[in-house]
DNA sequence: ATGACATGCAAGTGAATACTTGCCTGTTGC
DNA sequence: GCAACAGGCAAGTATTCACTTGCATGTCAT
């Protein structure tokens, strides 16, 4: 249970930079790339890259195995389809309705 | 578009923090609440609380009315609704599946 | 009107984050 | 074998983040 927010933790974090969500873009349209050409697409160092990787896979969003010199890349969906179950989901109001309800809440309140 | 990335920034980032979803579960089981309500909850300044709850409205997640001496908070689902969307629709597989998927290219890949 | 309440505003601190530079190890191809 | 390649491993730095303390403002109840 303490273990389960830990990785929730871990998800939201690794989700929270734009340059992670990029490379887990990037693994979306073609995965098993390894990090040198992940690199091509990010300006920053390659270990820059790599210290975002690990977040990525401590967070289990990718997966990697190594071939030789090179350390392949995959991406692993199910943790976010975790995020929307166990939490967005939740949060889910008949969605053309949702700003209506707010917004009439709102003037409930003010009013 | 760039509009777009950022504001997807901010709904990550507001998202990052385990305080501010257990805001985001205070308020989706009961809102309306005030600031000095919400802070019973959570074991830091009154100051501190703001700080999270303004993250969580600049992400667009939280609106607020204030009534008299009070700030009233109101959750809004609609960002949560759009990540899901943009953001974890995409990254779908077969569910099941998925896993099982990851393993069998792992092991290609290295065998 | 005045004291208690609800919140706002701002500067400061410590820890976490996102990098960098520099060097070291293993692998491959010629 | 040896040069070019692919990656690992720190340690250092600068910014950002989460949170605090301290004080100011506006509102309500009596």
């Amino acid at each position: 249970m303490a273990e389960q927010r830990r990785d929730t933790d871990l998800l939201f974090k690794a989700l929270a930079d734009p340059h992670r969500r990029r490379l887990l873009d990037l693994l979306h349209a073609h995965d098993g790339r390894a990090l040198s050409e992940l690199c091509e697409y990010l300006d920053m160092t390659r270990q820059a890259v790599t210290q975002h990787l690990d977040l990525l896979e401590a967070a289990n969003l990718v997966a990697t195995v190594r071939r030789g010199r090179e350390k392949l890349h995959f991406l692993n969906p199910v943790p976010l389809q975790e995020i929307y179950e166990r939490w967005i989901a939740k949060f889910e109001k008949p969605r053309l309705k949702a700003l209506a309800d707010l917004k009439r809440r709102l003037e409930k309140a003010n009013g």
